[in-house]
DNA sequence: CCCAGCTATGGTAGCGCTACCATTTCTGGT
DNA sequence: ACCAGAAATGGTAGCGCTACCATAGCTGGG
């Protein structure tokens, strides 16, 4: 008894079409059905025919991994967003993976926050892929992270904050900026006794110290702060005015760090009886889309997260293909949009 | 003159560190240091301290695209997500991350609802990238696209629903089962003009069938349907509510699609003077983490979002072994949380 | 002392695609 | 008619890794 003939295709195959069948089929080398799919004006219209017809015949789907093992281009992006989650950024996220797609290309996501060895490990996995491009949700600060990313050589687009030493490219606005202009707002509306709602967070941070000093600067020493943590919830705001209202009863305007945590002063607020915004004026951060509807709507601060996203694609789309990027910093900035609330 | 002595490494590499620089360094053969990279415990603990050592010293990353070609598996996992940020979802695709992540996965992001074109190429783009599985929101209705899926051979989960026929797998609820429970829960109440404020979504169409049916069944004939279209704002939900106290002001309790919705029906109704829940009754859906906080707290059907997303990785994560996975279908039910808002 | 039966290591041959270069065929200018 | 140059096609040799099989060393039972 002989064994069955082994056939052409080795053990190893998957069985999947490849281009090889398609070329065969259509009677055509398998660099040239390459071509008729990558570049197809490099073709006679005969074979090209020939070629998308054997493709539609056979239902074949190119391998990208193969081809981006040759070529040295995934047509992979990274994206990375923290754990938390914080629909500010999910626009940008949305409009970023809508522009690549169009593109031709996909994106990965990764999630940090976590410990610092889960850091260290997301990078491997993002650098192992070879992505063409990769996106930072906020920067990245200096250390082997950074060490790492800039080794790696891929290009990389930090966003949603400013700093005069990116890794690569930046697409973000100041924190800081924020945090003086929505002070001169309030004072410039007549309030005295400013109070601060924040979540722990290094961009929270300095939009607080800028609001501070700003305050001070105009007289008004006593800033009260409350800090939520990690926990973003309408609930810690609402338990974060608690606090400030004891501390200061007779605090007038308060600047959150994020819509949700407004949301929750001002549902404390209207609880405690208190008229918004008489009493106490609100200003919450990202002008996410239902702040305008609220009532009283509420005054926020207003980020292009579209915007971001989008500029972001194109950046690294940009040096995808080779094509160099200047200015590499751009300011996106922002607007305090004003409503009943403040 | 002479060329320059052509380097041993060819022009087409990209000239970063692979595997072979490692294996060089530590004195052994590559597909050693392969082996001591992915299955330590084959090879002699000193081997293995010398590659890893090399590993160190070089800064050595594995290329997973070419280890995936080669191994004919990705370690990647697609996940479709629907393109309106729906932040039901973002807790399942966040598990989900998170349980493939730590098991060596990553996570490939496309967004759905767009054209039918679209859609066809974000499934090429899928399955060009080989995922070792694909997580979808929803179920696939037949068509060219579930027969192309089913063709791939990738596993695949389905999700947020359930049907007796999926794909492959699939991790769910009922939604007509959903629609019954509110209807019941809020005759029980001794709520009889029901009405019902609903996005334009297959899987909210069924809640509200199930919903009005089982209104019927208990003598409440007609209740008033708002539909408000692909907009799932809380505007959408404060004008639904307009639309439907216009037509029938003595409607005293509204089952909402979504907990943003049922936020805005709350705003209109606050607006209105009408007391929550005495004179309307709210029902929201999803849970979302700030209702619970909200003041009335909102009553809402409660999806263990976060439960969805962690079975489906493990499932997709046994497949991709090779293990099989009994059974297929799993239902994770839902519950009403009874708050102050009905 | 030999060989079965292990464990540790290595060689080879791809995975499915594209870069690079070579070849062929087809223009059009002189 | 001739040849330069463009256009279309093909051959070859990898990309960086792992599956598969072969070989080398090492134990211990008879």
């Amino acid at each position: 008894m002989t064994e069955p003939a082994p056939s052409k295709r080795s053990r190893r195959s998957s069985g999947a079409i490849t281009l090889r069948d398609v070329a065969m089929l259509a009677g055509v080398a398998p660099i040239t059905a390459s071509r008729a799919l990558n570049t197809p004006d490099q073709v006679s219209p005969e074979v090209l025919n020939k070629v998308l017809d054997a493709v539609q015949r056979t239902g074949y789907v190119p391998n990208r991994m193969a081809g981006g093992l040759a070529s040295a281009r995934s047509r992979l992006i990274a994206a990375v967003v923290p754990s938390t989650v914080a629909s500010v950024f999910m626009e940008t996220i949305e409009t970023l993976n809508d522009t690549l797609f169009d593109a031709g290309y996909q994106l990965m996501l990764g999630q940090s926050g976590y410990s610092a060895v889960r850091e260290e490990a997301l990078l491997e996995a993002i650098i192992g892929r070879r992505p063409d491009g990769i996106f930072l949700t906020g920067i990245l600060p200096p250390g082997k992270g950074r060490t790492r990313l800039l080794a790696s050589g891929i290009p990389v687009v930090e966003t949603w904050d400013l700093t005069p030493t990116p890794i690569d490219m930046l697409i973000g606005f100041s924190h800081s900026e924020i945090g003086r202009e929505v002070a001169r707002y309030l004072l410039n509306k007549g309030h005295q006794k400013l109070a601060l709602v924040r979540a722990e967070d290094e961009r929270a941070d300095r939009r607080a110290s800028a609001f501070k000093e700003t305050a001070a600067q105009h007289g008004c020493r006593t800033v009260i702060e409350a800090n939520v943590g990690a926990s973003r919830t309408l609930k810690s705001g609402r338990e974060a005015l608690s606090r400030i209202l004891a501390q200061a009863p007779d605090t007038d305007a308060v600047f959150c760090s994020s819509d949700l945590l407004a949301l929750g002063v001002m549902t404390e607020a209207k609880a405690r009886g208190l008229a918004i915004p008489e009493q106490l004026a609100v200003v919450g951060f990202g002008d996410v889309p239902f702040v305008a509807d609220m009532s009283p709507a509420l005054t926020s601060v207003r980020i292009n997260s579209a915007d971001i996203g989008q500029q972001a694609a194109q950046f690294l789309i940009a040096r995808a293909e080779g094509r160099e990027v200047t200015p590499r910093i751009v300011d996106v900035g922002f607007s305090i949009v004003a409503r009943d609330s403040a």
